[in-house]
DNA sequence: CGTTCCCTTGAGTAGTTTCAATACTTGTGG
DNA sequence: CCACAAGTATTGAAACTACTCAAGGGAACG
């Protein structure tokens, strides 16, 4: 009942919904895995209007969703070991964005025709996978709010709170930092501000005891003034314990 | 088989997957929505949280998703006729965020249990409902791009150009226009800037010949004009036709 | 007919961008 | 192992975009 049972795909759901899969149910996700293979950095898994006829777990890596426009690619999303990355394409048949790997990767695919089978057999699984590309757009939900709300600062400090704790669901990363391969020109293009901004927001985050941010290697200084600064409540990302009310006392406020 | 057999579900997904669906399956659409009500100008359906037991599909009117934080509305997202508001609650249980009824709207309601059995029974139809949620989150990643990519009068002009378009779909609106009950304070929400500045945008669209916007009642004055001010480019909207390369030129530049 | 909410306009300021120059890193081939 | 190139990060100055504060006008609702 170990993640090492399930090597391919242990990571799925952790700290979310897979304590709600049976042994069996797991092992048929883990079965589901028909081809493993690593790529190398700015591989292109998945290109925007490319017809799918499978998915891909992200065993190990990171994965970034991107909009190409003018030549110039803008990050919409960005995906940790764990997910199930492109399994929304199973029912969209076609992506709207690119799915390009950052560092390097480990991929293991699933075959839509094996998916399609399994979930007829097992409703429960069905509704599980449906969550996990639900959640997806949770996150989405919460980077429209950021960036919309937050100043650049604001927005640096959410996202590495983000990618924290999003790592450390999945048993990654420890409670003083995290190893990442993305740069300040990929946080540029996230929290959409100028890289240049990003390196003097990078500068404050660290000088102000908070964060500091390196090439590789993310070190959170200062836990608590990082999640204020980037008003982070990690309650969308749908981990256990589930979803309290954000603000108790706003809530009295409206209607 | 036109829409008026269908009263309360004959806009779901129209433009889009509706052609794929069979009379027996609208038939079977239709007849989830056991309940039918008409709700006034900021009732709120859901709250943040709620333990749900069925969905609710937007007959007519429009549904903003917000997130409170601090007794300040956020909002991160916009619904218009035709939408399956809430499906994704089906997979979720619980939202991370609230649906508020903007101006008044006629809700059509969806008892889970009822959703169950016919996603058990009809496979095609679970595949089509699971999409129209998938669509929500591509649109979420289209905020995320025009927030983080474009100026305030870029943010406007895509929004209104989005709007405009899904009321199109669902046959709604006019080449000249729509109407909505949107103010420019939901606006400056939406697009994450000022309602002062709102206001000094919408002056500029109007003087520029592009668009003129007032409470209720919004006119297209030149469409391409918006299009290219928003650089507006409504493949993610998975409308019939299908997703096209979003700049053919550029897809050489990289890999 | 007044109250409330929404929108407009102006002035001053804060936050961010752009441009440009420089320095640091990383990987490559000699 | 060093030299070089390419990509990435830092810094400064000037320009610009958008914000805040503040005051006034307008429309909608009771």
């Amino acid at each position: 009942m170990r993640e090492e049972d399930y090597p391919f795909t242990g990571k799925f759901l952790k700290s979310r919904l897979r304590h709600a899969l049976s042994s069996r149910e797991k092992r048929l996700v883990e079965d589901l895995v028909t081809r493993v293979e690593t790529v190398e950095d700015n591989t292109v898994l998945l290109r925007r209007g490319d017809l799918m006829d499978s998915s891909t777990m992200l065993i190990e890596g990171y994965m970034l969703r991107t909009i190409n426009e003018d030549g110039q690619r803008h990050v919409v999303g960005l995906q940790v070991p764990g997910d199930f990355v492109d399994l929304h394409g199973f029912a969209l048949k076609r992506l709207d964005h690119d799915l390009v790997v950052l560092g390097r990767a480990r991929l293991g695919h699933v075959r839509h025709i094996d998916l399609e089978r399994v979930m007829a057999e097992e409703p429960h699984l069905a509704r599980i996978f449906w969550f996990s590309t639900l959640l997806d757009a949770a996150i989405h939900r919460e980077w429209i709010m950021k960036t919309a709300q937050l100043r650049a600062t604001g927005r640096i400090a959410h996202l590495l709170c983000e990618i924290w704790y999003r790592l450390r669901m999945v048993g990654l990363g420890s409670s003083g930092g995290f190893r990442t391969p993305l740069s300040q020109i990929d946080l540029a293009s996230i929290c959409g501000i100028s890289t240049v901004h990003v390196s003097r927001t990078l500068t404050d985050l660290r000088d102000g005891g908070a964060v500091d941010f390196r090439r590789g290697r993310i070190t959170i200084l200062d836990a608590d003034k990082l999640k204020k600064i980037g008003r982070f409540d990690p309650s969308y990302l749908y981990g256990e314990g589930g979803l309290e009310v954000r603000d108790e006392l706003s809530n009295t406020s409206n209607t």
